[in-house]
RNA sequence: GGGCCCGUGGCGCAGCCUGGAUAGCGCGCCAGCCUCCGGAGCUGGUCGUCAUGGGUUCAAAUCCCAUCGGGCCCGCCA
């Protein structure tokens, strides 16, 4: 650095220049890091940059630098600096070993309270593929926020209020109240796929029927109706065929009520208002639902700090006050009874359009509460917000993509309300959904793959590998590889991809453990655990670490990648990119895989080489194990 | 109609924010490698108009504009 700068003064005096930034160059042949300052300044000299760097390299004084060993200019103007490669070596596995199984993770200097909103899926059916990748996403942002010294807490919003879940209550009871049969939230999406099914076959043939006798035939409109109408009895089919019992005891259950809509409407008008037979019966289902959702988080080794009641900002008053505050800041006004937020002019008034990045378009306006006096999603949502602003700097949360505009309007109803800096600190974290090949994804069809069975899919598919690989290993230990090895494959799949991209859910892609998989990386890390403790067990002679040793190219990649993990870890923490882990894992471990086939380490030459090859065998693993460990995989030492 | 996001070898992806050195990687395909710390591995090869067309720049996959494809949103749903 120093010596960069006082050779730019030398040739350039008078000049300032950003000589501070540095990048790494594309080969190791070109040195470690490179410097492309010779560009800004060939472009205030006018003279070509390979000039300028030559020069500048010329006057370089190497006194007392013992870490740079020579810098050259290349290329079409770089300055190369060519390290001394034992010493950089030695600086880089001391401080591994002193750091331990913490190294990389470096801390900020001003901690933040952060709170992760993630997974929040709506109990009301299992979860999913799609959700899946919410909850693994949050997940990895959680570690990696606390790892980089922030005090995280984990928060799933329960979103009990509203119709979904009121109509899954409705066929609850009208099954009797009855002990779930299998996982539970299997149970409850099931009454909620046969009671929804039931209840639009019932409705589009009302409808038909009564559109058929209106004197004014609208022959199109009918014969949508009528495809919408099969399409549900297929669906009706699909369901009475998996779940028999529960589709014919609710079927005809459901028959004999008069009015179905008006028992539902009655159950969310009644949990809104917090009336206790709904508020009992409401929160029976939801539970059940929610003993899945926490059995599958678990197994997944997925766990939160507190789970958030939609409902209780309801009856505590809280989502009353902020639309009053809403109302008293003028922009709110009524229509049809109902009151709407106008966020356009919000927007304007405020001069938020820029501030939040909001882009060109006219904001649609936002309804806060329906004309029958209850309120919608966003406005809960906008409580919520607050409440998590009680206690915390920075939230985030991790929903859909499809949410932006609803995101928006939160933020902007948070700046109205005079907390323009909580509103900045708010960060929608939107994700890109899972798609499935052919058949579409549809909670209400019933139609999902689970989160359940691709983990269970993924272990059983673990297992069989882990028992041709490792037939030798105990079979309680194989089940127990099996797990990691097989969750992690998901996690990873789902980790990998940038958010904002969507996925094509295919089982070749989750079920893929060789290079670039969960797998792949965990073997590299089992490969290092294997030979140390073989070290061990052999009691091998260890002595001085001759770095000088780790002269191969190969070697000093190694070496150069374990002294860039910490800036890895805080680039991936500070930009929220889990994904970036990811990739550097999977080269890290391919490297480290080419350097275990090549270079023998217990039966190294020599004392000096073998113990140096150690400690970097050594940093390999608490490197590899951290990555798996942002990433919530785990790591086992044989596999 | 308006807004936002995406478009990189046959397939799946990284790089784009912060422009620079031959565009990386995996799968696939082809050819090799287990008397040697475990082959879920390694070595080599094959595969590219970075959607298209302009612009800015000494330099564009990267920044700007337009066009074309795909997705999402624009609800008194969540």
């Amino acid at each position: 650095m120093k010596l960069l700068r006082d050779a730019l003064a030398e040739s350039y005096p008078g000049v300032t220049v950003d000589w501070s930034r540095l990048e790494t160059p594309p080969s190791h042949e070109l040195g470690l890091l490179a410097s492309p300052v010779s560009f800004e300044l060939a472009r205030h000299l006018g003279e070509s940059p390979r000039d300028v760097a030559n020069k500048t390299v010329s006057s370089m004084r190497f006194g007392n630098t013992r870490l740079v060993e020579e810098a050259r200019a290349e290329g079409p103007g770089y300055i190369n600096f060519y390290p001394r490669y034992s010493l950089f070596a030695k600086h880089t596995l001391v401080s591994v070993e002193e750091c331990g199984e913490g190294y990389g993770f470096v801390p900020v200097e001003a901690p933040e309270r952060i709170i992760v909103e993630h997974t929040s899926a709506n109990p009301i059916r299992p979860l999913h593929i799609g959700t899946a990748r919410n909850s693994v996403i949050g997940d990895s942002l959680a570690r990696l926020l606390e790892k980089r010294g922030h005090r995280v807490r984990r928060h799933f919003y329960i979103d009990d209020t509203g119709r979904q879940t009121a109509l899954v209550a409705y066929g609850y009871s009208k099954l009797s109240c009855p002990q779930p049969e299998g996982k539970p939230d299997h149970f409850v999406g099931a009454i909620y796929a046969i009671t929804n099914c039931v209840l639009e076959v019932r409705r589009l043939k009302k409808l038909i029927e009564w559109k058929e006798s209106s004197p004014e035939r609208d022959e199109a409109g009918l014969q949508k109706l009528k495809a919408s109408l099969d399409d549900w009895i297929g669906v009706a089919q699909e369901l009475s065929q998996r779940y028999p019992e529960i589709f014919s005891t609710l079927s005809k259950a459901l028959a004999e009520d008069e009015d179905p809509e008006e028992e539902v409407n009655k159950l969310i008008r009644g949990y809104e208002t917090g009336e206790d037979w709904a508020k009992k019966l409401v929160r029976q289902v939801v539970e059940i639902c929610l003993e899945g959702f926490r059995e599958t988080l678990s197994k997944a080794g997925i766990f939160f700090d507190s789970w958030d009641w939609e409902s209780e900002l309801v009856w505590s008053g809280r989502v009353s006050r902020v639309v009053d505050e809403l109302r008293r800041t003028g922009f709110v006004k009524s229509v049809n009874g109902a009151l709407e937020l106008d966020a356009e002019a919000a927007v304007e008034e405020l001069g938020l359009r820029q501030l939040l990045g909001l882009g060109e378009s006219e904001i649609p306006p936002l309804t806060l509460v329906r004309s029958d006096g209850t309120t919608l999603y966003t406005t809960r949502d906008i409580a919520y917000s607050l409440l998590k602003f009680e206690q915390a700097d920075r939230v985030i949360s991790i929903i859909g993509i499809e949410q932006t505009l609803a995101q928006q309007h939160l933020r902007i109803a948070l700046c109205l309300l005079g907390k323009r800096d909580e509103a900045l600190k708010y960060v929608h974290f939107g994700y890109e959904l899972v798609k499935m090949k052919g058949v579409k994804m549809s909670g209400r069809r019933g139609r999902y793959v689970t989160f359940d069975e691709v983990m269970e899919e993924a272990v059983k598919r673990a297992y069989e590998e882990v028992s041709v690989k490792s037939p030798q290993l105990p079979e309680e230990e194989r089940r127990k590889i099996a797990e990691k090895v097989g969750i992690g494959a998901v996690k990873y799949a789902l980790i990998s991809v940038d958010p904002s991209k969507p996925v094509v859910f295919s089982w070749e892609r989750v079920l893929d453990f060789e290079q670039n998989s969960a797998p792949f990386v965990q073997y590299a890390h089992a490969r290092a655990c294997n030979i140390l403790k073989k070290a061990e067990e052999l009691g091998v002679e260890r002595g001085d670490p001759d770095f000088e040793k780790l002269s191969s190219p190969i070697e000093r990649e190694l070496v150069f990648d374990v002294a860039r993990f910490p800036e890895v870890f805080i680039d991936s923490a500070d930009n929220l990119k889990p994904s970036q882990i990811a990739d550097f894992a999977n080269s890290f471990a391919a490297k480290f895989n080419s350097f275990y086939t090549s270079f023998p380490v217990i039966r190294a030459e020599d004392v000096g080489t073998r113990s140096a090859r150690l400690a970097l065998v050594n940093a390999v693993r608490i490197v590899l194990k951290n990555c798996l460990y942002l990433m919530g995989i785990d790591a086992p030492t044989r596999m």
